[in-house]
RNA sequence: GGGCUUGUAGCUCAGCUGGCUAGAGCGCACGCCUGAUAAGCGUGAGGUCGCAGGUUCGAGUCCUGCCAGGCCCA
């Protein structure tokens, strides 16, 4: 910074202290009586139309609805996306990769957040001179889609084959990535929509499949049993959304199951699928609550203590006194008897049980329960499961039931049960049940060969397990924002299960697996090569019509013979799917575009930005792959953002009726308000979203858009090359040179907040740059000298070179965030210069800026500042004054080396500051002083000029009069 | 029920490793300007920092419990 010069203060004093004093017997003071008026003599000159007033056609009301597509319009054929690429990169490349939004819908307010968020990333990151391409993705498979497709379908349906369903859902995909991907660009979003990734595609799809082929070369890949919902009228595996459920009778049984060391005593078990009983192979309890030994007749049973007295009632037992009671964690580990198969349980601990029905131990078959499932996984019990495909038992039960059907056994094993004195109670009653949405048949849970993929499996070549990776980059290498995502992503790394990647769906990725004769399947690299070549060319819809030794064309094995081979009939889980495109679209390049670059694009990313719910969702199905593959994170950072919820922090939803419409917001605020409104936001929670919202944030938008109308309105006719005036030293201490430091602060702040994704900090710098250092302090104390100063007077042409930095690095800073309004502005900055683009501009370099010296001065004048401006306002009170003009200030010249008295009263809005050794700071009343008639200043130098006219030396001058 | 997380003026948020009368912007009230005018400026009033305990010389800031939310699971 500067040293002040400590001439100038001297230098005024002296001029001001040859000031006539004001006499008030003199003839100006007959004058007076006008000038209090406020307004300028009747008798005199109009001035007005000698002043230079702010003029410009950058309008006030922005019209956002109807002006920001043409933006649009104007920016693709400036061919603004692609000449950022071609650009020079100075900071290298920046790769941002988008996770794919589900085609499906139109877009919602979760979307406005996501997608604007990263068009901050892209646009900022662009503009600070990186190169940072941005190809849009879109999920395109999957059930919801599918489930459409078929409701739509309805009855004829049953009459379609897989490829014409799939035909369907195809279009139902590019429908909805056609109007999602319009919807986006409306919000003014900027990306290579020309090419964007859809997961359906063959050249993603063979990307997909080379991600498989790698991982079951590194041996991680298996086939195991799981259950999963399964039509036996259909002899397929159901989805969630394909169930209905409707009321059905069944017969509800409560069996004692006896303990091995203590045969008199029995665990008791309700269960309301009986036919499931044969595939026990555990009893779970819950090891905090409270179980108890009751007496059932000539058995004691034991029960959970809370729901003890209702069961042996059902049974007509009145008393329920137990004669000990223990913790659950106490039965853990004891074994008993299965009631008719030959071998023994034992009893485990699961977080699932309840008290709310049964009996607090709960019958476990890993085989038919998802639960029950997971019980088995930890206990490590087989997933057994004795019922086939056609809903029969196989001939591992015993013989009374091999070959029956579980409907059928339901009442076979309960008077089995009966009869062999286990059965305690039971009683038929209704109940919800699950059923086949297109056979409207009951289904079941039936566990079935799936394909996996193990997370904990060491790699075939030496490699670390993945969830073993995963933890360790989690823990030290990937970055979170915020930083708790790396708990939150641990703990959901250590709590998954191995991943089931096999659907049995028609929309989707077909998983490459044949089957041969015996039923053993064919699956290895070269095999899912091969047919990832065919796709590549063919798309996965050749999986359907070509035949498998078509398929495996490019495959040889010794002595097989192809066309004993069938295919398989799983599709891939669509997260394996949307958590390949690091390789599909990073690592495969995934258009020209990117190449083009002068650096190609790259692997693994710079960042990932969703929602927090992707930590579980394509986060870590991202991760997991990409681990074992290619043995480094796909990202180096996490950026994750909260959810929508109404103004009373409530979930919003539909059904709840306190969801937005995007398409109203648009409609109202356009996107430019909008996107402020997503700036302006705390990311990292919860978003509170009310319409009011998007009101405040049109007059924050509202204000901004003002401070710069005025900057752009002060520079009419204004050339910077034609008319820049040079800072001296002794410029130091004017407000021009205030500014621009500020100026320069706030440019440091933004892009260092733009550079770190802080979009918040960068918008409320902005915000505050505009609300307060321009327009409260810079923009008021400049007016004067704007509008009266000559018109290229240096005074206020160095204002106006200062105007001109301000405007061009503000509308720069902005841009980012406000793409068209920061563009019109740059427009009329550049009159006449058609292809004239703020988003082609950059940041502006504000290194000659911190050139122009500073007084060193300037914090205490802003801080005394305040303090003036509090001791003009009680004494405008205290003696009812209303116009500031009509006051001035007697201050200590103490810390105001350097400052011109007139730059202070024009930074406090009043008529004259006079600076006074040793004064205690204080007001003076004013009014007694004749007023200029063009500037309404009291400044004491106002006196009749030679037109007439009462006018101070500088309105004088500036008039040559 | 579990993991992660949030709760500071009417609203949106700052308050780093505990330390002067808890800050900002918006909104609100009052006033000014009428040469930024469906604009601009000034002054001012608003908070038991979710609740209850605890640690400490001292807690919005640390610990425990509770209440009310959110995401992901079960």
């Amino acid at each position: 910074m500067t040293p002040p010069c400590a001439g100038t203060l001297a230098l005024k004093q002296v001029r001001l202290s040859i000031l006539p004093t004001p006499d008030p017997c003199s003839a100006m003071n007959d004058q007076a009586a006008d000038a209090k008026s406020d307004k300028p003599s009747a008798q005199g000159p109009n001035y007005k139309k000698s002043l230079n007033l702010p003029k410009t056609a950058f309008p006030m009301k922005a019209n956002l609805v109807q002006n920001e597509p043409a933006s649009d319009k104007r920016w693709a054929k400036l061919g603004v996306y692609d000449a950022l690429r071609t650009q020079d990169h100075p900071k290298g490349a920046y790769v941002f990769h988008d996770g794919p939004p589900y085609a499906n819908g139109d877009i919602h307010l979760g979307h406005l957040l996501n997608k604007v968020l990263k068009d901050l990333v892209v646009r900022s990151k662009s503009m600070a001179g990186y190169d940072c391409p941005y190809t849009p993705g879109w999920d395109c498979h999957g059930l919801p889609i599918e489930h459409k497709v078929m409701q739509d379908l309805g009855d004829k349906a049953r009459d379609m084959d897989a490829l014409k369903i799939r035909k369907k859902c195809e279009s139902y995909a590019n429908k909805f990535v056609k109007l999602q991907k319009a919807q986006m660009q409306r919000l003014l979003t900027m990306a290579d929509y020309d090419d964007p990734y859809l997961t359906m595609l063959p050249k993603y799809e063979a990307g997909v499949l080379d991600v498989f082929a790698q991982l079951v070369e590194k041996g991680v890949v298996y086939r195991d049993l799981k259950p999963v919902h399964w039509s036996i009228d259909n002899q397929t595996a159901l989805a969630e959304a394909e169930l209905e459920y409707h009321d059905r009778e069944d017969v509800s049984v409560f069996v004692n199951f006896h303990c091995v060391d203590q045969p008199n005593r029995s665990l008791m078990i309700w269960t309301t699928t009986p036919w499931t009983l044969p595939a026990n192979l555990a009893v779970a309890v819950h090891e905090r609550y409270e179980y108890g030994i009751y007496q059932a007749g000539d058995r004691e049973v034991v029960l959970a203590t809370e729901l003890a007295a209702k069961v042996l009632a059902k049974g007509g037992i009145d008393s329920a006194e137990p004669k000990s009671t223990f913790p659950g964690r106490d039965l853990i580990g004891v074994a008993y008897q299965h009631p008719f198969c030959d071998r023994e349980g034992k009893v485990a601990h699961a977080e699932y049980v309840t008290l709310e029905d049964g009996t607090g131990l709960v019958h476990t078959a890993p085989g038919h329960g998802t639960d029950d499932y997971q019980t088995g996984l930890r206990e490590g019990l087989d997933v057994y499961c004795p019922v086939q495909a056609n809903g029969t038992f196989d001939d591992t039960v015993p013989d009374w039931l091999v070959g029956q059907h579980i409907w059928k056994a339901n009442g076979a094993v309960v008077e089995h049960l009966r009869d062999s004195g286990h059965l305690f109670h039971d009683y038929k009653f209704m109940h919800s049940y699950p059923h086949d949405w297109r056979g409207k048949k009951p289904v079941i849970f039936r566990a079935t060969e799936q394909w996996f993929i193990g997370v904990d499996k060491p790699l075939a070549d030496g490699g670390q397990p993945m969830r073993e990776a995963a933890l360790k980059l989690t823990e030290d290498t990937i970055d979170f924002l915020p930083n708790w995502g790396r708990n939150r992503m641990r703990g959901m790394l250590d709590s998954r299960p191995d991943w089931c990647v096999s659907r049995q769906r028609s929309w989707g990725l077909p998983i490459p697996a044949f089957f041969k004769a015996d039923g053993s399947p064919l699956l290895n690299p070269a095999s899912v090569r091969a047919v990832a070549k065919v796709v590549q060319a063919k798309g996965s819809d050749a999986w359907f019509y070509m035949e498998p030794a078509d398929l495996l064309a490019d495959y040889d094995e010794e002595g097989l013979d192809k066309s004993t081979l069938t295919k398989g009939k799983d599709t891939f889980d669509v997260w394996f799917e949307s958590g390949s495109s690091w390789n599909a679209v990073l690592r495969q390049g995934w258009n020209d575009k990117q190449a083009q670059g002068t650096e190609a694009r790259g692997y693994p990313a710079d960042l990932y930005l969703e929602g927090s719910d992707q930590h579980r969702g394509w986060f870590q199905h991202s991760l997991l792959p990409a681990l074992a593959v290619t043995g480094q994170s796909p990202f180096k950072t996490v950026l994750t953002h909260g959810f929508m919820v109404d103004k009373d922090g409530k979930k919003m939803s539909k059904s709840g009726g306190n969801a937005l419409a995007i398409q109203t917001l648009m409609k109202d605020y356009g996107a430019d308000v909008c996107r402020w409104w997503v700036a302006g936001l705390n990311p990292d929670n919860d978003i509170k979203v009310d319409m009011g919202f998007f009101k405040l944030a049109g007059e924050e938008y509202r204000k901004v858009r003002n401070t710069v109308r005025f900057l752009l309105s002060n520079l009419d006719g204004f050339s910077f090359d034609a008319h820049k005036v040079r800072f001296e030293e002794a410029d130091a201490a004017s407000p021009d040179a205030w500014v621009t430091g500020e100026l320069v602060n706030l440019s440091q702040t933004v892009t260092d907040a733009y550079e770190s994704l802080q979009f918040r900090k960068a918008a409320e710098a902005l915000f505050n740059f505009c609300n307060d250092t321009l327009s409260s302090v810079y923009l008021v104390a400049t007016k004067d000298r704007l509008y009266c100063d000559a018109a290229d007077g240096s005074r206020r042409r160095r204002t106006q070179c200062t105007l001109h930095r301000v405007a061009t690095t503000l509308a720069r800073l902005l841009a980012p965030i406000l793409p068209h309004t920061a563009d019109e502005a740059w427009r009329a900055l550049h009159p006449g210069d058609d292809t004239a683009c703020v988003h082609l501009a950059g940041f502006a370099d504000v290194a000659c800026m911190q050139d122009i010296p500073v007084s060193a001065g300037w914090p205490a004048v802003i801080a005394r500042r305040e303090s003036w401006m509090k001791l003009v306002e009680d004494f405008r009170k205290a003696n009812d004054i209303k116009n500031p003009l009509d006051i001035g200030l007697v201050v200590d010249p103490a810390g105001l080396e350097g400052f011109d008295p007139v730059d202070l009263a024009d930074l406090c809005g009043i008529s004259r500051v006079t600076p006074q050794a040793g004064a205690t700071d204080a007001a003076v009343d004013l009014r007694e002083e004749p007023a200029c008639a063009r500037s309404w200043k009291r400044d004491g130098t106002v006196k009749e000029r030679s037109d007439g006219g009462l006018l101070s030396d500088r309105d004088a001058a500036a008039l040559g009069v």
